[in-house]
RNA sequence: CGGGGCAUAGCGCAGUCUGGUAGCGCGCCUGCUUUGGGAGCAGGAUGUCGGGGGUUCGAAUCCCUCUGCCCCGACCA
């Protein structure tokens, strides 16, 4: 590509609404422009980013055997009824109605389309198993779009459906997904992991999802120090402590603790540690339809946060978890929720592994503004029922017993679930098995967010100048960079001669030639864009019969005989692909 | 949706408190000079001061209202 041709659209300053880097050099770079919020226009550099991703994702899902499709991105209302989510999601889901009122939304995922398309294609369990992808555009609105396209509303996507008769065909293509994940972003040149992840509102058991380690990202990912276990923080099971609880050595005694309300004024006010007392949050129970939902208390640790997604999963919890009114909680417990505590509460009461662990331990008194010292369960308080509640932290025994946890943050750009029957039960997706008796299929869904991938590398690979791309999705992976090419005949010769040579070679030229451009903007642009490879033309060398390189990662660069060069820099371009 | 902040030229900002008819830097256009790390000089173009309403002789500035955007918490590729 010729810059006289193109459009370079660099900026010198950052826009004052984007806060992370990625946003910030996407923008600075020229890649995109926001239209509104969650919504960008991808400029000609950026889409040469999207589509090297897609071409990645696409060659390694065909040679993992999927098949490509293309779906619509509007979608009938009446499916979504048919599996139920047209309730059951949220207003994420954004729904519209055509010219005769006919109500459709605008895909956030395929699960209904392609179980429809399925349902009426495939009739024997001969034909099993499939698994069909698509790269194409999803709108989900976003409560709160954010970083640029890490967090847009409409974004693209690779999404993938298998079908199967049974949980080991199942598994088995969830297995190559799997590995064809892992190829991908090895391929991308992504440092990610595998992580277990909570299957959310997609619905199914088994899911992993795959993170790109990266400190603006906004998962919470926990791993063990000396396994390979690694999981999101939201479903990384908390075991509970080690070892006999302690005994109790003090008598319960009530407090005045005028005006403490919060763990860590009461633990300054007692001069206690945190982790030596109890918070109790009170949530709403389970109920049936119309009835007002009993309360239920939940006790951690103080030092300790809630895990709303394990809480809400326990029997007995309404799903999605909801915390009780603070009226609710004066009138029936008789005091303020900054004095709550677990002892004498006449409610169900749920008491998480770690908090079930503590001998002589503070807690609120149920009065306000007192507390109590010197609890212990048991003697003071009864244990009812004993469950995991709680975050795992730093430090904590990994679940699979072996080694302690460490946190990271990650950004989620892969997730793949095994979903089971709920789709295709819910649908009628049925095929006939070898007894010609009709059977449920099972279902397996893979997504990988390439538009956030994009965002995704630059987090992980840029400097003062700007991003550093990987040679595999890099926009262009050699400049040519002229010096003043209007004066000299030699340089534009050079300069044009390479470029046609290398471009007939397959390589993705970024050839500078305005004839009038400066030396330090060219270089400014080039490494803001982050081009892996650059060369530098210029009189001064060519008299001596070299021709300046440097890699963008490089610290120095280096002159090559300009003899040798088309040569040296085929094998580095092309060399590690 | 709750809390906080912002809205003035393509981008970054000043001007708002204390009302007097809009400015700076970058970018853009023209010319000359320059050219091995974001050039210099001279000239030039570009604003419904986010929208609407009000107060006033007069509003970017004061008041009301709406909208958009950003940040922090509940959704997910």
């Amino acid at each position: 590509m010729r810059v006289s041709r193109y459009l370079v659209a660099t900026q010198k300053e950052t826009p004052n609404d984007a806060k992370v880097i990625s946003h910030q050099l996407m923008l600075r770079a020229g890649m995109i422009r926001r239209l509104a919020s969650g919504l960008y226009t991808w400029l000609p550099t950026g889409l040469r980013v999207l589509r090297k991703v897609e071409r990645i994702v696409r060659e390694e899902m065909d040679r993992a055997g999927a098949l490509e499709v293309l779906m619509p991105v509007v979608q009938p209302a009446e499916l979504w009824e048919e599996s139920g989510r047209w309730q059951e999601y949220g207003p994420e889901l954004l729904r519209l109605q055509d010219r005769h009122h006919n109500p459709f939304c605008l895909g956030p995922t395929h699960e209904e389309v392609i179980t429809d398309l399925i349902r009426n294609e495939i009739s024997s369990y001969k034909q099993l198993p499939v698994n069909f992808y698509q790269i194409q555009t999803k709108f989900r609105d976003e409560i709160r779009p954010r970083f640029g396209v890490m967090r847009a509303r409409e974004f693209t996507m690779k999404d993938a459906y298998s079908f199967h008769l049974g949980g080991d065909s199942l598994q088995e293509t969830y297995d190559a997904m799997h590995q064809a994940y892992c190829r991908i972003f090895d391929r991308i040149g992504l440092d990610y992991r595998p992580v277990l992840a909570d299957t959310g509102s997609i619905g199914g058991s088994r899911s992993h999802e795959f993170q790109v380690l990266a400190a603006s990202g906004e998962d919470d990912i926990a791993f063990s120090s000396e396994s390979r276990y690694a999981a999101n923080v939201e479903l990384a099971e908390a075991l509970a402590p080690q070892g006999e609880r302690p005994q109790a050595s003090r008598d319960m005694q009530e407090v005045h603790t005028p005006g403490q309300k919060t763990i860590a004024a009461v633990s300054e006010f007692l001069h206690a540690d945190p982790a030596q007392s109890v918070k109790t949050l009170i949530v709403l129970g389970e109920t049936e339809e119309g009835q007002t939902p009993p309360l239920v208390a939940l006790v951690l640790r103080g030092d300790h946060e809630l895990n709303e997604l394990k809480a809400e999963k326990l029997a007995g919890i309404a799903s999605p978890l909801q915390f009780a009114e603070e009226e609710r909680i004066a009138a029936e417990l008789g005091c303020g929720i900054g004095s709550l505590g677990p002892v004498e509460l006449q409610i169900e009461t749920i008491v998480d592994r770690s908090a079930a662990h503590l001998g002589d331990f503070i807690c609120g008194a149920n009065r306000d503004d007192y507390h109590l010292t010197g609890v212990n369960w048991d003697r003071d308080v009864k244990l009812q029922r004993v469950e995991d509640l709680r975050n795992v932290v730093a430090g904590d025994t990994s679940p699979d017993g072996s080694g302690t946890l460490e946190i990271k943050r990650g950004i989620e750009v892969g997730h793949i679930f095994q979903l089971g029957e709920k789709y295709s039960r819910a649908m009628n997706a049925t095929v006939l098995d070898e007894n010609g008796k009709e059977q449920v299929m099972t279902m397996g869904c893979y997504g990988i967010g390439i538009s956030r991938i994009v965002a995704a590398a630059i987090e992980q690979n840029h400097d003062d100048s700007g991003i550093l791309w990987p040679q595999a999705i890099a926009p262009f992976q050699l400049a040519i960079v002229p010096i003043n090419m209007h004066k000299s005949d030699l340089v534009r010769e050079k300069c044009e001669h390479l470029y046609q040579s290398l471009r007939d070679r397959g390589i993705d030229v970024l050839f500078m030639d305005e004839p009038r451009a400066r030396l330090g903007a060219m270089l400014a642009d080039e490494e803001l864009l982050g081009i892996p490879h650059r060369i530098v033309v210029g009189d001064r060398g060519l008299e001596k019969g070299v021709v300046e390189y440097k890699g963008r990662r490089d610290a120095e660069s280096q002159d090559f005989a300009e003899s040798q060069l088309e040569q040296i820099l085929v094998e580095k371009i092309l060399g590690d692909q």
